[in-house]
DNA sequence: TCAAAAGTGTTGCTTATACACCCATGT
DNA sequence: ACATGGGTGTATAAGCAACACTTTTGA
């Protein structure tokens, strides 16, 4: 058998962790450390260890440049990129994952270890690597699970309110929705949210209920962006 | 830097090459010559290469098992596999591909030399590796995608009839599709499919007009499966 | 003339959208 | 009182499923 048919490389793993920040979408990028692309903003990621499978990697990763528990996180796998060129330090394919999270402290945040920040997404172009590509495939894929599964839930914290989730569907999609139609579609799911009988007051207006995520995965009927099709 | 982070391993592309052929949705396999499981029916697959892009690895993969010519295909990445104990032979990650493809002749079918073979899905369990998963993933990718995009065209040959493309709807989902609504469907969105003025003549019945695939690839608004929401 | 598949018209139900309107709070 | 966001009701429009009906062929 030809040498070539055993082709040896390593296998990355490599994140789009995605949050609703300030009314933005953000992405988690940290700072390189070391070279290649030393100083430049990257993806957090890393190699595949023996014994791991992709989903713990990326799990794993998640929780040292985090500090965050991955189990408990919305994380899907994306996509595989493996161009022959793309990362200088020799044959590496890439195995992408997206990871949905509500804005919460970073635990690592504010150490001298971490060099982890949040980006907004619209201004984080020239990323390392072939990094701005898979962040845009992760951020499609995110606008696109928000129109048939209930996953919008996975960027608010335990409590929000229809308002809250609202905002989620506007900021990821950059787009205004009628918070009174939204209202209705959220409720007549089954299984989208449940009422935890609480209130939330506002700075100014009425009392919002709250709700915690439901059981349901898939959204029936979906909630669609209106300017999809280009 | 420890060892476990430069964990070396090979990268296996393997295709599920779907058809639509004697009414039944149907997967190429092969069967395996060598251990592990010899004998065996086996998605078709292979190393990456030196030197090779992940797509072109599947497009020669995809030469070397039918003689086709990839390039002209529907070809998709599916999912990455990396599960540790997936191959006896060692670590090695499978990048899973999803081909559609029309029922043609297969250019090396019938010489010794190949042991590809035809399988309808229904029938396709027992397959080597974690192959059945992946199937199972392509065949629901395949389901999905014909609601939002116009590849059921992929299925077909260069012309085709609207009762060809529902018999390509019909037989991947499943499921009965009302012959009216469905041509009106079809016919009313710009793009799908252009009319070549031919006519073709059935065993039975009225001569149906002739289509080729049209430009557009996604499918607003789409064709919904009706079960879809479990 | 009949069977079978292609294709058109129409009806009525189901949804979505747009927007009028009311509710509950802080200032 | 009024500004502000939360929430309900409703009319109009659009979409789709169901099905009656016509067309075009071979036998």
């Amino acid at each position: 058998m030809p040498k070539r048919d055993h082709l040896l490389l390593r296998l990355a793993v490599d994140l789009v962790i995605l949050t609703v920040r300030d009314d933005a979408l953000q992405v988690l990028t940290i700072t390189r450390a070391n070279e290649p692309f030393r100083g430049q903003a990257a993806l957090p990621g890393g190699f595949l260890r023996e014994g791991e499978d992709l989903l713990q990697a990326a799990i794993r990763e998640l929780h040292e440049e985090t500090g965050l528990d991955g189990h408990r996180l919305y994380l899907e796998q994306l996509h595989a990129y493996g161009e022959p060129g793309r990362d200088p330090r020799g044959r590496i394919v890439s195995v992408a994952y997206l990871a949905l999270m509500p804005d919460l402290p970073l635990p690592t945040a504010g150490s001298d270890a971490s060099s982890a920040a949040w980006t907004p997404v619209a201004k984080a172009a020239g990323l390392a690597f072939d990094h701005d590509e898979i962040l845009a495939g992760g951020v499609e894929r995110a606008r696109s699970r928000l129109e048939f599964q209930t996953l919008a839930t996975a960027f608010c914290g335990d409590e929000f309110t229809i308002g809250d989730l609202r905002n989620v569907y506007e900021v990821v999609w950059g787009q205004r929705l009628d918070p009174r139609n939204f209202n209705r579609k959220v409720l007549g799911t089954d299984g989208f949210v449940e009422a935890t009988g609480g209130k939330r007051m506002p700075e100014v207006g009425r009392p919002a209920a709250l709700y915690r995520a439901g059981g349901a995965t898939v959204l029936n009927p979906p909630i669609l962006r209106t300017d999809k099709h280009g």
